[in-house]
DNA sequence: TATGAATGAGTCTTCATTCAT
DNA sequence: AATGAATGAAGACTCATTCAT
């Protein structure tokens, strides 16, 4: 019995594995797609299955009940818009001179515009259960790495960065583009915009620099 | 018929309307309680009917459905806040040398922390309805008093502050006192809160102050 | 069609097999123990061959349906209980003087005191089933031995006790004992019970033996 | 659907409790009707409200949950039951001779005899939800009456019937018809189960008087 | 104006059963 | 023989809204 178990675990692992990420895939991007069309009050289990291709049973068996899906939703989103900033960053460290924070900036507001509908619906789901905290993650990410590197960013400051500078600091940026798309605010495809955020910021940097520890 | 029923309107009216007034406020109170006590999730017009102590048909004879309900709500929560902020300010305008920009963040904040669900769960419907831009009302509106007090905010500007800065100056403030109280950071209660975001917002200022029309 | 219901086929293979007595064995054992922890509601098909450690494919190599597991285990009960009482009996009928009557309600009250709500969940489901009658058989086993040992039992009668004496005599004992598992009354563990029930049984066929044929 | 719309209409003009009343009763015949047309496991909140011509709503408005309908359709039995025991009762006791015992069995086998299906239905469920103590009170309560009654039932007994034996006696009494219906047995409408039934009470009975306190 | 019983479409979720592997 | 992912019908329950009184 034991024998045969194992040797069953191990030799369906990777198959099973694959179609749970594609069925997963699928469900978000069903989700995805009823918030685009119908908005967010149209997402139903029901509905996400049937336009997955799937049966709501098959659901079931990938996520506990429909606000799971949504959760999970955000959090892909996060991984993602973190994954992206990221790599804008680690091009623009190795490139002296870059305009660190209005790369960062100018690609938080491109991830903003996308989908923004649907960014909004997850997100609210997300912050609705309680993890309101991991939805500052990429930008937070960001700044630590940025408070790290004080010696390209605040090159006059030994010290790290408090905590209250890196919320406010974190948040004022996300506070500002989540306002912008949950307004449908038209300044949200302009430079503008960008151009008083990159202030904001390196203003407040500035200040950081001199401050007294 | 309908002569008499307008004379008795007539005559009825300010009554009525005082008693409008209530049942209204009656209906906001028990929204409120529903939303502190059983969360968001728990509101529905037959709760809201029940602890209000009306009928759900008087309910929908003040309001045209649920949302309603809570877009008044919300709508009213703004404009106190509008009253609040406003007479902070009056009050230290009259006073030369008053810190100005941190006496409504710490407005700001005590508003902030008074009943934080119910602040949320009314201003996710608000913004979920569309109404989003209202939500910075009241930052806009002190801000906007304070970018035509041009002469003690910016004494060196003349122009008057462009509309991207004033979005970001505001939605910036607001956006960092939502995301704390939404991720429930112990931040909230704390000074260092309050002197980076005046910090933050100071810089900024600063910079306009100096900075090409 | 997803719950087909089929007719009563009562299980698909016959366990001659070792492993195949064993695999049931295994689905009796984990749905017992379903029963006991999380009640009768809890018991599905999946959750049984989880935890049997089987598929739920195997679970229907074994058994048509839901419905048979639960019949299978009741008659598996039933026959157990036959051995026990039989066994009892067996030796009470060698021991001249022993209290018979006694020996038997003392050995269903143990077995009606042991994993009760086990015992209950799947007597329901096989009353349910129609196959009520089949639940005396136990008792009814011993009560026609009884009967048919007329001249140690019943020494004054010639005649063999009727059916509708039978049946009372039998149904009254299980009557009782399923009443106090059922209502839990803390007499299940008293002797009073036994005394009662036993003059009950033994009132009655001192009345048989002296009764019109 | 225009049909029922004025049968509420007509309803309607009644009080609310005898309304209330009504439609109760109504969703007890209704639920009723379908454990006898397709079985127990046909009980569903819609049928029965379908069933019952009124909403699903309506149905909720009245019972939590599905189970209270079946819990409270049990009551009433139990509750109809006494009554019509406790009247057979009193006549007797008011008719010096007259046979007690066998006019109360006489009785319960005509009440178990009605609707057996729908009574087993209620019961089971009565019985799950752990009220099975509940079960047996119109025999109980007829035991008790008889006990109080010492003088003609057990007249050279002084002390009170101990509570194991009042146990063994309604129980006794109640599980044979219990069996009798549920094993569907051919017993149930032939007076030999009366006359067994009575003379293991009576024989009991019998017993009691001459027993040790 | 107020009432509140009634409505019923809509949602989530479960689980017995099948079947391709 | 065994597997277990997939199915999808079914069912419990909710709640915004109406309307006759």
């Amino acid at each position: 019995m034991t024998k045969r178990k194992q040797a069953i675990v191990l030799s369906r692992r990777k198959p099973t594995q694959t179609r749970a990420r594609i069925t997963v895939e699928t469900i978000f991007e069903a989700t995805a797609r009823i918030i685009e069309r119908d908005g967010a009050g149209a997402v139903n289990t029901n509905a996400i299955a049937e336009r997955a291709g799937i049966s709501v049973g098959t659901l079931y068996e990938y996520f506990p009940n429909k606000e799971a899906v949504l959760i999970a939703m955000a959090r892909r989103q996060l991984a993602e818009d973190e994954q992206v900033i990221g790599k804008v960053l680690a091009e623009a460290l190795g490139r002296p001179g870059a305009p660190l924070v209005r790369l960062v900036i100018q690609t938080l507001m491109k991830l903003f515009r996308t989908g923004p509908e649907i960014r909004r619906a997850i997100m609210t789901t997300h912050i609705s259960s309680g993890l309101g905290a991991e939805h500052a993650r990429p930008v937070q990410e960001v700044a630590e790495i940025l408070a790290s590197r004080g010696d390209r960013i605040l090159p006059e400051r030994a010290e790290p960065i408090p905590p209250a500078a890196l919320f406010v600091l974190t948040r004022a940026v996300i506070g500002v583009l989540r306002a912008a798309f949950e307004e449908q605010s038209s300044l949200l495809g302009r430079p503008e915009l960008e151009d008083e955020l990159t202030a904001l910021i390196e203003s407040y940097l500035a200040r950081l620099r001199t401050a007294p520890g």
